[in-house]
DNA sequence: TATTAAACGATAATTATTCTCCTTTGTCAA
DNA sequence: TTGACAAAGGAGAATAATTATCGTTTAATA
């Protein structure tokens, strides 16, 4: 992300592994580091690709394992919010989607319930945009309710 | 999609397979028929559960099989844009993305650069939004020269 | 420095998807 | 109608992405 400051974000880095119990390998910290200075949202194989140079001996299973792990603490964002099973529809008139992040439940978000979406500057150089897809991410009613149910029996 | 007339929608799903040069299956008209009436956006494997009370002998691999061929002559279209490895990013800060069809790659859309995204209507009942991901759906300039310098070379 | 839970590496297992190959079926011309 | 033939289907193997298992190593910390 940012390209100064390396010391910075590693130093940000190690303080939030502190916070969350996490242990500060070496592996952690390389992969954490390769991550945020590929400006490209790589796959775990693209990143394993690049901290394997460091440390040879890392296992393509570690970097998944550790790339879970700071989803989780909240240290990395995942971009592709649907990379599981690929989800269709016969509806082909252009509209957008709810979706729920627990479940994957999708809804349809018809465009006249939206604000129209639009760009204020030129995309990046030579890109073409073809059509917009906005998803409104969060939690559906079922699974709402079922955090809920979770959270008082647990009190 | 449309509850009602389910044989306008059939016969004009015919008409699409005529008119590209498939042929009528009853396989492919049970399959876009089911799709068509499901209302979940489904995955391969629910579009196949729900086949299979039709024809049980249909293989899963028809139904992949199908499934592509209907993407790629436009009959269906993909709710998940990205629906391959998943990709990530540290970059925390809310913003959006460009996204190339063809290779995929992914390129920052700061939130500066767009109309605000905003909801007319309330969601649907109970649904929580969090937050909004919007992506520019397009073509980068490195796929749209490789794709201009493949048309010239045919003509 | 010794203890110990957490993390690592190797590898097996799982899941989603595609491919191969042989059989069946839809299309079209006679 | 029917016959030829390419297209499509079915079974199952193969591949790709991801996760789980398990014995070994390492970071934390007392
Ligand atoms: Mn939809
Ligand atoms: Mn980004
Ligand atoms: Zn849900
Ligand atoms: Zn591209």
């Amino acid at each position: 992300m940012e390209p100064r400051e390396p010391d910075r974000r590693m130093e940000l880095f190690r303080q939030k592994c502190r916070e969350k119990g996490l242990a500060l390998t070496h592996q952690r910290q390389v992969i954490y580091e390769a991550l945020s200075q590929m400006e490209h949202h790589p796959s775990p194989e693209a990143i394993y690709e690049v901290v394997r140079k460091q440390i040879p001996s890392i296992s393509l299973g570690t970097v998944y394992k550790n790339l879970k792990t700071f989803l989780d603490t909240g240290l990395l964002r995942e971009v592709s919010v649907h990379h599981g099973t690929i989800r269709l529809e016969a509806n082909m008139s252009p509209h957008h989607h709810f979706v729920c992040t627990q479940c994957k439940a999708i809804m349809d978000l018809e465009p006249e319930d939206l604000e129209p979406v639009k760009l204020k500057r030129k995309p990046p150089k030579g890109f073409r945009v073809q059509r917009f897809s906005v998803e409104a991410l969060g939690i559906c009613a079922a699974c709402l309710a079922k955090s809920e149910r979770a959270r008082r029996s647990k009190s």
